[in-house]
DNA sequence: CATGAATGAGTATTCATTCAT
DNA sequence: GATGAATGAATACTCATTCAT
């Protein structure tokens, strides 16, 4: 890397850093009290920074957990796609979203608290997040369904919305239950188990 | 009006009745608003009886999403334990688990909310409850999956415990989406379309 | 006082009194302080309540001012008008206006302090209040202008509206110095010093 | 562009100019917001400067309103003054001064606003600029009064302190009702309705 | 001189809980 | 038991002021 990029890179940095580290502190303190209970000058008091100065980036509390969501939904849609593009089997894919889903929660647990528990804490915010990205995740996978379902190789007397819910609830509670159990044991790993159980089915054959 | 109907229909089922009212308004409440954005006023309120009341029934806000938890679990499994005594087949037994859940808390639209959502507000509540009556749930569901595998059944190579989560995450995931669709369709009927892919996995064959 | 008529007169009257304290008390602390300097804790102390208490009798810091202001003009308004009708010249009765207006805010230093100060101290207050009670005052020294008009006693050319705000503008004048100086004089015989130049003019004749 | 012109017509006045945006600016947004509720970054963004510039020239929000009333106060009784001496009649010299109290805040709305309200809003206030220059403007009507009365043109059995208040509040009055009914009629004319009563008086004879 | 990002003291308002009646 | 007036701790947000650049 040249100087140039390096003194441009490096100079100004703080000036984006600091929203940074407000988000770092508030999934960090989100995570651990819940976000009702969560005063702003214990995020600030995290981030190393000033209470007022929380609102040189976020016009409020409510803001801070809006873009915690949107950029965490925003950055893992991205990756995800661009890992599908590189897949063609409609059964790989699913794998991969298994993969992707619980590897990414389980590299920041903050963050998964947040998503799982916080995140939930309100039908209010439930509804304002479903309506943009979590919905455009159910989609994603949805689509895959039915790919799978027009080659033949998925079974077609399913919904695929449904299974698509299904599936994600899966995941969703494989997380859950890790956060729980305090990491008492491996979350990647279960993508295989729910994978199995999703493409093969409990029976016996 | 009778003195005995009086005193037997209105005056004595009030001091246990009054416990009640405040649980339903309680449910009601959070249900509506959210556990943190609830005030205790507004549920003395919807209960018709007066604010301090509430609190000759219940030591603390807390302690009214507790019991709404406590009860509504107790009779859950209560109920399934009973239903469940009457049929032999794991299979069988899973299936009807799956149609007790997705029924009662279609039955019972703010109850579906406030375990769906508000219990699930705080990392505190969350752990409180699983050490109670959600890992008994979950449990049962992992012993009928283990009697299936006893019996050759169910494939043997699936940990019954994670089999149970993602048979609970999947069911769990078709009430928080009929609850955020605003119950635009009818939840029960989904019992069945789960436990096909429960059973039978997506893949044709 | 009988020991009834005492225990019926004083063990009640808290409750409405409670407003009473809580608005004696907002007039003597706005008065030393300032609306704006002055902390709804600081009212609540003067009135020996707790600082919540004073939400149970007004909806804000604001509505504290416009009820102080409210009260205050409709009893003055009330009083002048009982006390006119029983005068029947216009001399007297504006001659009448002009003691009552000093000598009310002369018994009571605070009120004036609020009522000279602290009202005007915004745009947004003054409109409020010049379309409520204050036009109604400036409309009665108008209209018995107007009667002195029409019966000779008043010279004709002078619009009666303008005469009006003049003699509202001496006495308020009057009123404000009074404060200023700190009672280092007697407000209530400057009546007669207006009503001298008001009636009579300034020139030699 | 020569170094003198460069020097003195811009780099120099922009110095003082500056310190005079500022004063506009904070005038204009006094008038429209008052004072407790006008934002130092409010006067800053109209004067056209970052926030900080504003403590180069004052020491504090305080100081400009306290600025803004000595310099035009200062002006106001330095023209008054130079005005008034080209007069002898103390008649003339209380007619141009009405004429000239209510023609310069007639000019210039948002200083009048300032002057009415804003200067009002706080006995703390009062106190100090009473001290300063309106004791001053006092004194010259009283002089003025006091003049008359002794050529034998006024009567002498008026206290001219008393009179000098009573004409500034007559022409604080209209100023006052002016600024209130939004500029609906003219001011300036105002001022020979004043002198008319306070010269002649209300009674006809 | 000028900037504007950062600071942190300051406060109105809410609401779970209590307790005298 | 029931009431609801009273309590007072708790907190998000604002904004005058500073100071490193």
């Amino acid at each position: 890397m040249s100087r140039i990029s390096k003194s441009a890179t490096e100079a100004r940095p703080m000036i984006a850093d600091k929203r940074q580290a407000i988000l770092r502190a508030a999934i960090e303190v989100f995570a651990r009290k819940g976000y009702f209970n969560s005063k702003v000058a214990d995020i600030a008091g995290v981030a190393g920074i000033a209470d007022g100065t929380v609102y040189l980036y976020f016009k409020s509390k409510d803001e801070i957990l809006h873009s915690i969501f949107d950029r965490a939904m925003a950055e893992f849609i991205d990756e995800g796609k661009s890992q599908l593009s590189m897949l063609s089997s409609p059964e790989e894919k699913l794998r991969k979203i298994a993969e992707l889903h619980l590897g990414r929660l389980s590299d920041d647990r903050d963050l998964a608290i947040v998503f799982q528990v916080e995140l939930r804490g309100s039908t209010k915010f439930m509804q304002e997040f479903s309506a943009a990205g979590f919905a455009e995740y159910l989609d994603i996978i949805r689509e895959t369904i039915e790919d799978g379902q027009k080659s033949g190789l998925f079974r077609k007397d399913l919904k695929p919305i449904v299974c698509a819910k299904i599936l994600y609830g899966a995941l969703d509670e494989m997380v859950t239950n890790w956060i729980l159990s305090n990491r008492t044991y491996s979350l990647a790993p279960m993508a295989d188990e729910v994978m199995k159980i999703f493409f093969g089915g409990m029976l016996r054959r």
